[in-house]
DNA sequence: ACCTGAACACCGTTCAAGT
DNA sequence: ACCTGAACACCGTTCAAGT
């Protein structure tokens, strides 16, 4: 045994991120551990510790191809509206049912709490970046009347809003009686926000 | 040894989730475990068996605590304010406030994932019921122009809303450069959708 | 250089046996 | 009836040793 050298390490890499993939989409966030890993790639549990540093760094790794995917479901859902309200709120609608399709994966993406002043690394910052700019990008016709900061502030506020809305929902803090769905809560938000917006300058 | 009879069942409950709070004060939601607690208590594990069902159950109970702890929090800040956003903005920064000095507790308040048709107990939800309740209270007075219902709907759309920015700015989501801090946004949200949800007769 | 396998220090949960 | 202690089936992480 040893030095088998049947993959790069590359490639190891890729298989485990897969793996874990796999694993949290049928089982959840708690159901992933190094030994499952190992077994699921036929490596023993040390290898995995050469290629990352430890399981929070997986963990994370797959968080970021979680965003890539759900920017991905979002982009091709957005941007054929004619206002900014109405392609808020598609997008918002995508964003809901991508947590509803995808559960598993979209909790894990919050679940890991960074502690003990650790910071997200500025990669994974990026990619949570690149969902609020297409936030932004569906509000770009008010940058006619307002700053294109006061733009991305508003884009920030709200999409963290509808963030909210979304994941009470699926962690069950909500389900009152007669309550509202997700998607007449998002669309109550946005009718109001934009609208009070919008007639900012009448005070 | 067996048979020690210290402590009636009820005294034992307490002092396990006294215990639990601490630990989860200390070291967060991951430092919480079977084995620490009952040294902490000085039981053996199998104790605990006898008196919880297991340890999500001890979660659910302490988050319970914290759901009351925090009412009162938000309680004591909360109905000196004149008009309905005064108000809400005044519960808003106390919520704030709240999870950034119980970050630990306040965070597993929501760690918790029901899963595989899991649902939260009653008791749990009419706890966060009684926080909605705050905010419904201290939108009283748009009950003049609109319908208890609406005003309700308002409530629980304008607090997941405040849920969600506090939850990605803790969590680290949203520390972009140039952001706003999690109370300049709650008040901008807040502004925003009164003046809209105000003015929507004009339409 | 690459990978193993065993070790270390932990887990949650159960339950026969002791008083 | 109450509590123990040992057992079972797991964990994350490290690292000397093998090829």
């Amino acid at each position: 045994m040893a030095r088998r050298n049947d993959h790069s390490r590359e490639e190891i890499r890729s298989m485990v991120l897969d793996a874990a993939e796999k694993i949290v989409a049928e089982e959840g966030f708690k159901g992933l551990s190094a030994r499952k890993l190992a077994s699921a790639i036929d490596y023993t549990v040390g290898t995995l510790y050469h290629v990352f540093a430890n399981l929070d760094d997986i963990v994370l790794q797959v968080n970021q191809r979680t965003l890539d995917d759900m920017y991905d479901w979002l982009a091709a859902r957005s941007g054929k509206a004619s206002t900014p309200g109405d392609a808020l709120l598609a997008l918002a609608k995508a964003y809901i049912a991508y947590s509803e399709t995808q559960a598993n994966r979209w909790n894990m993406l919050f679940d890991y709490v960074p502690g003990n002043g650790n910071t997200l690394s500025d990669d994974y910052r990026l990619k949570v970046g690149r969902v609020f700019g297409l936030v932004e990008a569906s509000l770009a016709p008010l940058t006619n009347r307002n700053s294109a900061i006061e733009v991305q502030q508003v884009a920030r506020v709200l999409w963290a809003s509808v963030h909210g809305i979304c994941m009470l929902k699926i962690r069950q803090r909500m389900d009152f009686v007669g309550g509202l769905s997700a998607e007449a809560m998002v669309h109550l938000l946005i009718d109001n926000f934009l609208r009070g917006f919008g007639g900012k300058e009448a005070e």
